[in-house]
DNA sequence: GCTTTGACTTCGAGTACTTGAAGTTCCTAG
DNA sequence: CTAGGAACTTCAAGTACTCGAAGTCAAAGC
């Protein structure tokens, strides 16, 4: 069907890989690139199916840092637009990645006392259910104690 | 203007103590009652304006907690619906916290991962900014790699 | 060769807030 | 007592996804 090219090995992923590589689901990949947010993406010859390659996943992971650190999608598409995308601003590319890896470890915190609490209120219904009070009440207290510390570190 | 309270002092708020209180934004505390997911909020008689008590806090607080789990408000509505009916859906209670719990691990698992992706991409950066191109495709590699990785775990 | 399975496509509707407009009401100060 | 401003009210529209329906395309099984 397709021959194989000559020379270089050109890495090609579906949307769903993708997807898995940058975090982003893709509902969103193509949401972006309909609002322009991210350029076209090049498409199968006989499927229409999206064809993403490395450059084309740079630049969805700087748009994706762009968008964990809050800006909005009319920013992005200015700042894109500005040309401030691409490897000639490695520099600044780092720098959003790195603030990219404080904000996952941020979530990763959470995450943990997230699943800190939850496993707690399951313990507290075991509790109820078998009739335990006392155990009920101190379960309640600690969940009480650990959502104060989930809203202290979400404000972070 | 001095009222003079019989006995216990009621404690009462209006919607900015609540928000504040409770970390939720007044927008969306009315939000919330509008479409049922915490009990009508008592109102001042000659303004209209909402008033809280403690017992509407702590119902509040017990929302905000689920909100924070990423909890759907459809489901928070069931959730808040059958914690009134007390040790009877304890059982309903764990099957959806056991839910969240398997959410969450799963996302945790996830954002693992795309930590290491995250890593490797600034450590690649500033390869392709020193001009070490060995070094820069090496790291490239790698993260190829590592999105095979990621592939895999996505589909679990 | 045909059919089924599954991933992809677009598009329109739904979700969970969020913001803005326009209109009260509360409070403080002159 | 009255004027001004902050804070509240509702309601409508905006935002940034997110989902489901309906259809297309390609490889694997019979």
């Amino acid at each position: 069907m397709v021959e194989v090219s000559a020379e270089t090995t050109r890495h090609e992923y579906t949307i769903k890989e993708a997807a898995a590589l940058t975090g982003l689901p893709a509902s969103t990949l193509r949401y972006y690139e309909s609002i322009g947010v991210i350029a076209p993406v090049g498409r199968g010859v006989s499927s229409g199916h999206r064809v993403y390659d490395e450059e084309d996943l740079d630049q969805i992971m700087w748009v994706a840092c762009l968008a964990a650190t809050g800006m909005s999608v009319s920013d992005m598409r200015t700042y894109v637009a500005n040309g401030h995308l691409g490897p000639s601003a490695a520099g600044e590319q780092v720098e959003l990645l790195t603030q990219q890896q404080r904000r996952l470890a941020s979530e990763a915190r959470q995450l943990v006392l997230r699943q800190r609490y939850v496993a707690l209120k399951i313990d507290y219904w075991h509790a109820v259910a078998a009739g335990d009070d006392g155990r009920a009440e101190l379960l309640s207290g600690e969940a009480r104690h650990l959502a104060d510390e989930i809203k202290r570190a979400g404000r972070s």
